[in-house]
RNA sequence: GCGCCCAUAGCUCAAUUGGAUAGAGCAACAGCCUUCUAAGCUGUAGGUUAGUGGUUCGAGUCCACUUGGGCGUACCA
């Protein structure tokens, strides 16, 4: 339907020039009487041609030369709405694309041949991945995959540091328990991690090594098992939950690379550094930002932003047309500082997208759990996947927009489970199948040489909500949206199920039993289509 | 103090990026199963879009200020 206007409008702008000038859009009214697709195009003319917006419209649409056959009527409305109604037999005719292209349906190649990085997750491996690196992880996948969806090449990469400070601390955590475990009376400092895991850790240490260990370094093998015991399990979690990286860059790399020396000779080289209390500084104040900032401290260690940018300098390295940052809102600080080394050195920094999701606030028995990874007072995205399977969280996570803090009601989750919205998506998918196995038991078969006998309000409902699915893929891509995709299905769900309501198949004259099975399988395909984008299974039963 | 994000129905959130009469799901109330899955459908009720101004044909959306919240504001990441 879309097509089809813009394909006619293209054609128009050969005689109305200035249909060039402006972004066309249409638009579904969110009323129906105002038909199928509306377009606000002569409105947007009328400022720029000086001229009344109904008699602009009047002239686009005695300029379209459309098919009878495809739109049945055209109006102007309200302050200059052109207004598209199409007839149902050509509604129709996208069970036939849909049903050809199957699981392709909603793929397009808008963005064939480019190369997209999403990097995500990124948790140092300090502890298990918590429900917040739960929406991360879930939102960093998803858009991958959206991204997918509309031709790109999409690499996803997770980045982490094994080294510093944090990871000291957290040797000597699991150290400590392990000397605990030897009858040693150990003072456990506050500030270090008071997670049951670390136990856990000292615990296999001791079975497996006795007590060989109490001479060791806290660098040593403790902060090795700690690292490798904690990835092992970051991993498990994210294979949970369907996600898999191409990549995992270790911070060192840049280090034994020489990247990091190799950054820090040409901002001196650019005169963007400068030394003072014996400490380097980036010039962030001359690129436009706030204050500048320390790059390698008075001990000779470099901040983190040396390393962001050096390994941001390694995307660019490698080709990438895209490349999408996502963190939380507790990281926010640090991507300006990143970009503008970047843009000073010359890097075309339009081609990085940062994404920053709000918090997610666990609420248990109605109180707020503050979480925090040192503390061990979280809730860990094992724990909420035992709790509502992996659907429910990757559904839950997408169903939001990034923007908004997510509520997270532990209770309410686990008890409410059969009312998630995902129930309500998957039993539309399973009631489908459902009813392939009952009409097939009646021998009756999808067919596609009547498709024009679909004519009410329910299944013209539902066929232009088939239409709007593959804009609506490129739309949430575009706009790394997951949410849209979330609501896209639950309109085409609610629209099926009034449609199973009104119209029954089995009792129905053939012809008519074999269009509406083509339908079924339509609306089937594009609920499994859009749940693939966000990782949720779509049963064939429930 | 300054910067970023946010404030929409009792609760959790949408709103095609400036469009026509602001929509869903929970929760509440009233109905619908001898017929393809009632994990469903239909209806009722619920709103000064935090507030005040401004921009224009048109504002929940953009701008300014105010109020209230989250996150930052390290020689931690």
């Amino acid at each position: 339907m879309k097509n089809y206007l813009i394909e006619l409008f293209n054609t128009a702008q050969a005689k109305l020039l200035y249909l060039s000038e402006i972004d066309l859009t249409f638009s579904v009214p969110s009323q129906s009487n105002h038909g199928d697709y509306a377009t606000n195009a002569a409105m947007i003319l009328s400022k720029k041609l000086k001229r009344n917006p109904k008699e602009i419209a009047n002239e686009i649409i005695a300029n379209l030369d459309f098919d009878k056959k495809v739109i049945e009527k055209i109006e102007i409305a309200g302050p200059g709405f052109i207004n598209f109604y199409f007839t149902s037999s050509y509604n129709s005719q996208i069970v036939k694309d849909v049903l050809h292209e199957k699981e392709n349906f909603g793929k397009s190649k808008k963005s064939a041949g480019k190369k997209a990085m999403v990097e995500f997750i990124s948790a140092n491996p300090t502890g298990p991945l918590t429900v917040g690196h739960g929406r991360n992880a879930v939102v960093g996948d998803t858009v991958a995959n959206m991204l997918e969806w509309i031709g790109y090449s999409v690499d996803r990469e997770y980045y982490f540091n094994n080294a510093g400070r944090q990871m000291r601390v957290l040797g000597d955590s699991v150290r400590m328990r392990y000397l605990e475990l030897l009858g040693q009376n150990i003072q456990f400092p506050d500030d270090y991690y008071q997670g049951e895991y670390i136990k856990e850790i000292a615990v296999k240490l001791k079975i497996e090594y006795g007590d060989k260990l109490i001479d060791e370094d806290a660098e040593g093998k403790f902060k090795q098992a700690a690292e490798e015991e904690i990835f092992a399990d970051i991993i498990k979690t994210m294979e949970r939950i369907k996600i898999r990286m191409k990549n995992f860059y270790n911070e060192n790399t840049l280090y034994e690379k020489g990247k990091i020396k190799a950054l820090l000779d040409e901002f001196k080289k650019k005169n963007l550094s400068y030394e003072k209390d014996e400490a380097v500084w980036l010039k962030l104040t001359e690129l436009g930002n706030d204050m500048d900032k320390v790059i390698v401290k008075a001990t000779g260690e470099p901040t983190y932003r040396l390393p962001d940018i050096a390994y941001h300098i390694t995307k660019y390295d490698r080709k990438y047309d895209l490349m999408i940052d996502l963190f939380g809102s507790d990281h926010s600080a640090t991507y300006p500082d990143v970009l503008a080394g970047l843009h000073a050195l010359g890097y075309d920094t339009n081609k990085m997208k940062v994404l920053i999701h709000q918090f997610v606030t666990i609420m248990e028995k109605g109180e707020v759990v503050k979480m925090s990874t040192r503390k061990a007072n979280y809730i860990t995205l094992d724990e909420l996947v035992d709790e509502v399977g992996s659907d429910v969280v990757r559904y839950f996570f997408n169903m939001r927009s990034i923007t908004s803090h997510l509520n997270f009601d532990l209770d309410l989750a686990k008890k409410q489970s059969d009312e998630n919205p995902v129930f309500y998506l998957q039993y539309a998918h399973a009631r489908i199948s459902s009813i392939l196995r009952m009409t097939k038991d009646e021998g009756l078969n999808s067919s596609l040489e009547n498709l024009e006998l679909l004519i009410t309000k329910e299944e013209q409902n539902l066929l232009k909500k088939l239409y709007e699915f593959p804009h609506d893929v490129i739309f949430s891509a575009e706009n790394y949206e997951t949410n849209r995709i979330t609501s896209y299905l639950e309109e085409l769900a609610a629209l099926f199920h009034r449609f199973y309501t009104e119209c029954r198949i089995i009792g129905s004259e053939k012809k008519l039993a074999e269009a509406r099975i083509a339908l079924c399988i339509a609306v089937q395909t594009v609920i499994k289509n859009g749940l693939s984008i966000l990782g949720v299974n779509a049963p064939e039963k429930m």
